[in-house]
DNA sequence: GCGTATACAATACGAACGTATTGTGTCGTT
DNA sequence: AACGACACAATACGTTCGTATTGTATACGC
């Protein structure tokens, strides 16, 4: 099976940078976890900024994929309520923003890493502002969709690096998106 | 001069940290950096999780020392705007937060470390309750702290990853403060 | 049916890593 | 003057790393 191995070997990489982050991950621990040779891993990643950067596209379109399956929700505002969901970690363990957040730290070095890291934040920030505006009002500017991602941005840290209770954090977020449709209307 | 080399020694981990996070940090390199033979760094620090314990207590108290100068304010509101101006960064580059950032990151996964994160990031929040209630009222709640900590440090991260203008950041931070403090009177 | 591309596996190589070992000079103490 | 403690320096050891090389089995076009 062909692209049997490829998937498991993402699979194991997210698994692997969700349970240590980037130190650690090697080559041969991706090929070990993903129970393929490291002869596999090199046809599929020649390099290892290559596998990683296969890495971070996986989660992105693991994410976009569930945040796609929010359009199907009408009302603006309870689509806002759960794309806020999806976005604050469920737990310590949440792969999805484990990874996201090494990824975020790498990009504060990692110049290529950067460029994509901006374009995804930007549109996740403009997703926000969108359903802001259609939830409640007009006047929101970008700086309103600025401070709420970063707002979602440091409760998700809090979680995973202080382990914030996931439940108050996630009611943190939900008040701050109340307040903020309140005071436009 | 003894104490000298253990100061460098410091110093060029956190320039290092600061540079290109925990990947890449290497003995060699530090010792390199501080112009100090690896035995010199050994003997100060005889392991390598020692020698990143040293650089995250000293960062700690190079930031603790400028908190403590804030101290000297008297009116609470200009002191709460102070001690946001020194956890926002100053621009990119700025080491204490680079580095706080990748400790952060760090107590993710690594026990020990997150038991002194949480302690340090618990008397943040509560200083900043203190001063939110100096400044302006008196229901603040530990919610209140907890998100406008998040937000101060999802703000840095934007300023860190994505290179959003520290003076943009800046004003949405003090913004906050000021709606917080208007809805309270 | 035969060459070619694909999808791996096995192994090997050189570099870099953390750390152990040992040597050397400079002290303050006796 | 002798000596032990300290502050390094130099080097060596064993491991792990990324990657290059080579081999092999399977599928497929012609």
């Amino acid at each position: 099976m062909s692209h049997d191995a490829k998937e498991k070997i993402v699979t194991a990489m997210i698994e692997l940078i969700s349970e240590q982050g980037f130190e650690g991950l090697s080559v041969r621990g991706v090929a070990s976890r993903a129970s393929v040779s490291i002869g596999a891993v090199q046809h599929h990643f020649p390099t290892k900024v290559r596998m990683l950067e296969a890495a971070m596209t996986a989660v992105a379109s693991r994410a976009a994929q569930r945040f796609g399956e929010l359009e199907t929700i009408e009302d603006p505002l309870t689509r806002l309520q759960a794309l806020i969901d999806l976005l604050i970690p469920q737990d310590t363990a949440d792969p999805i923003a484990r990874v996201w957040l090494n990824f975020a730290v790498r990009s504060t070095v990692d110049t290529n890493l950067r460029n994509t890291y901006v374009k995804l934040w930007a549109s996740m920030r403009n997703q926000l502002r969108l359903l802001l505006a259609a939830a409640g009002g007009h006047k929101y500017t970008d700086e309103t969709a600025l401070e709420l991602l970063a707002l979602l941005d440091g409760l998700t840290l809090s979680v995973l690096a202080e382990h914030q209770d996931p439940d108050r954090v996630r009611r943190i977020a939900n008040a701050r998106v109340e307040e903020l449709l309140r005071h436009d209307s």
